[in-house]
DNA sequence: GCGCTACTGAACGGTTGCGTATCGTCCTGC
DNA sequence: GCAGGACGATACGCAACCGTTCAGTAGCGC
């Protein structure tokens, strides 16, 4: 994985190139990347700029030249997280719930950024800033994700206008949640397929 | 508040009297007291144990000469906070459920209590000795408490026995726990009350 | 009084971490 | 070749914190 396109190095061609040495490419990502590992494996407390910038293999001055500060550089960090799904569209509500449920999963399956989401969920719990970001960046979209699928389900007429589908999306984040970081629980995937079906008969029952 | 009955200062008239000054009664509780308005205040990682001996009007090593470590502090003062509920009995599923989730909801209305909990939930995902602490005496027993209520279900024959109940109570605790926790929305008890509606029906319909 | 222990208040050693400074080197454009 | 910025390595300054030590004081039993 090089340098993706959302934040390119200053070295673009875009940019008129400063004069001086030019950034070597790829150390934003590097750095970042070990942030990331050194928080799944210690948490944001244990983590340090030293250990990220031995991991990185790169000085800390360079890291310094490139983040203000460590807090910039744990939410540039959490940035790259940021999922970019589209709202499947299989045609039901518990058809796109369950797609939904299988990509969130899918994310979960995979140890380094499970920890990294329990870490900062963790964290987000003292630390204020960290908490705006991470509920702007990495969960608002996801419920606004189920929003538009609920939002379809009313417009196709296969539930009522009036659904409260916050509490139940709340239900659903929340029942996987607490039962991988709370309760420290492998996912399962199928607690959610179940809890899915409750959620329609619920939101049609109403 | 005096010292409880749980953890009786040495001074207690049934061991035999050691030699020497007798420690001030009421120390213990002063300290854990303070530590716990401080976490409520700052969250673990910003207080001290100088911080938390000013408050108590007690000399840092007071506290040393009781608890060996911060670490051990910690977790004795969140013993204190074991949930002494009794499982209430209705005689119906939903009414059980509504009269548990009314004492939670009283919990989480106390303002130092809910805020030492969600900072203990954010210092439990890092904290492997407080999370095993935590999930022992703060999760556990309220899961019982749902499982047993539960149990009382099935006996009456209201739900089916082999009814997914861990499931359902996941969904409740943990939408509650993100909505609080995770999305910092106050605590809603009509949002309590149609997740155990739909919990109850699902329960049944099952 | 004497021994024993609890307690205070203050200071200390050691560690850790953030962010900065310095200096020599490397790379690019001109 | 030269200027100018990027880079590495290292050392600092500064602050916070943990846990300990020490000297002096206070309360209890014998």
């Amino acid at each position: 994985m090089t340098d993706g396109p959302g934040q390119p190095e200053r070295t673009g061609a875009g940019t008129s190139p400063r004069p001086g040495r030019p950034r070597v490419a790829g150390t934003r990502q590097r750095v970042i990347e070990a942030y990331l590992d050194l928080v799944a494996e210690q948490g944001h407390a244990a983590t340090s700029m030293d250990q990220v910038a031995e991991r990185a293999g790169v000085a800390k001055t360079t890291i310094y030249r490139r983040w203000p500060s460590r807090d910039d550089l744990t939410i540039d960090a959490h940035q790259s997280l940021v999922d970019t799904t589209v709202p499947p569209d299989t045609g039901s509500l518990e058809g796109d719930l369950r797609a939904l449920a299988g990509t969130v999963m899918a994310v979960l399956a995979r140890p380094r950024e499970a920890r990294v989401m329990q870490a900062s969920l963790g964290e987000m719990l003292t630390n204020e800033r960290l908490a705006a970001l991470y509920r702007g960046q990495i969960i608002e979209p996801r419920i606004a994700l189920i929003g538009r699928i609920f939002q379809r389900a009313v417009d196709r007429g296969e539930v009522p206008p009036d659904v409260d589908w916050r509490t139940l999306a709340y239900a659903l984040l929340g029942a996987n949640i607490f039962r991988v970081s709370v309760m420290a629980e492998p996912p399962d995937p199928a607690m959610a397929q179940r809890l899915i079906g409750w959620i329609v008969s619920s939101a049609r029952g109403e």
